[in-house]
DNA sequence: CCGCTACTATGACAGCGGTCATAGACGTCA
DNA sequence: TGACGTCTATGACCGCTGTCATAGTAGCGG
């Protein structure tokens, strides 16, 4: 909500990306979109000639691109960054918006992956440049930390997949409890990777370091 | 593929998992429910009074009680279970399927969750309990390993969250990359909470424990 | 005022999808 | 045989969706 004053068309792509994460690709019409953006209808075909294939895949890449300046942002909030505490941030963002708004949304490239992966590959592959995209910019994030580079990749690859299958369950049980169980799970290990920890710590019993507790 | 010699009613539901699982749940049509099932259209008023939605509703229950049991078989597989093994047969289940099938289907679960979670609440409710069954059965397997009872549902939780995850990140890039990433990545982590590990092994680099490197 | 481009406004169309209504086939039991 | 319950068969309906066609408006340079 509070659709940002930009033109029609930014608004349309962002009103698509919104309605793709709630409702998944099939079942977001073009006309809501255009309602949702407070958008002429006539707008659409005008702005997007390529009909909704071209609409969803750029509301793909504009939420990829999302995720990834998102990831900017929080290494930049950390006081002194270490993996575990970014992907309790990014944990966090989801925690928060299914508290105060409730479970309605999930990630639109999500969506547009299980519905359309199989059927426009235009879209599939705008779904795999926002996933390339996003962990790109995790693993970059890891590899300022200190990371060894061979080993920020793997790690991003891994956030984003506990990330992800966390959403889903979260919105099946209405209920934050996988999120924060793999914030938990996997802080241990991914502050493990960084060089000075030895075998790193005893994972699961980290004391002390609540950072993984989002709360 | 294979539809095997049950009734009709069975065969639809499996069908219909098929398709969701390849299409989502809005491009699957009835009428290709009962195509594909070779079961005659009339008996889709017949045996789902409850119309597309308790379909569904079957259809996803059905997957649940499949990847439950699928666990228990790869529990009874293992020469000697470790988390880290068992995950590794999770995730080689996709892998393999992606390699000699194609990248043409998810998890139908996930399928559910995305297009409907936001609509229709009893089928987010069947995917709530499919994934509870599912996660039950994981973390039971894992206390048969010798996991500490209150290790192992959260274990389990990010063993299925990052399964998903990866899942959907295969699909987009065509590739089983992620899926072989989390098997790898996360089978030290896993082994390590079994009792007789120290601190666990150095993550990511354990030596002569290949049992996550598929293929 | 003309011409041009950018954008908006509607109505129509063709297809599909879930659902309903109705009726037929088939076996079983009284 | 006839009634009954189970299952099958098919056509119709209605709403929705993406897309197209057509026309209108606004602003602007000339």
């Amino acid at each position: 909500m509070a659709v940002p004053e930009r033109g029609p068309r930014e608004r349309m792509v962002f009103s698509a990306a919104q309605l793709i994460r709630r409702d998944g690709v099939s079942s977001t019409g073009m006309r809501d979109v255009a309602a949702h953006a407070r958008a002429p209808r006539g707008s659409l075909q005008h702005y997007f000639p390529g009909g909704k294939e071209q609409l969803v895949n750029e509301a793909v890449g504009w939420a990829g691109r999302y995720a990834g300046n998102r990831v900017a942002r929080f290494l930049a909030a950390l006081p002194e960054p270490t993996p575990g505490a970014l992907f309790a941030l990014m944990v966090r963002q989801w925690t928060d918006e299914y508290e105060t708004h409730g479970f309605g949304g999930g990630c639109p490239v999500a969506a547009a992956t299980v519905d359309r992966a199989g059927s426009a590959d235009s879209t599939r592959e705008a779904a795999s440049a926002a996933f390339t995209g996003w962990t790109g910019a995790v693993a970059r994030a890891l590899a300022d930390m200190g990371v060894p580079a061979e080993r920020s990749a793997p790690l991003a690859t891994l956030m984003i997949s506990s990330l992800e299958g966390a959403i889903l369950i979260a919105r099946a049980e209405r209920s934050v409890r996988a999120l924060t169980t793999v914030a938990r799970e996997l802080g241990p290990l991914l502050d493990a990777a960084l060089p000075g920890a030895g075998s790193g710590p005893s994972p699961g019993a980290a004391p002390g370091s609540d950072a993984f507790l989002l709360e």
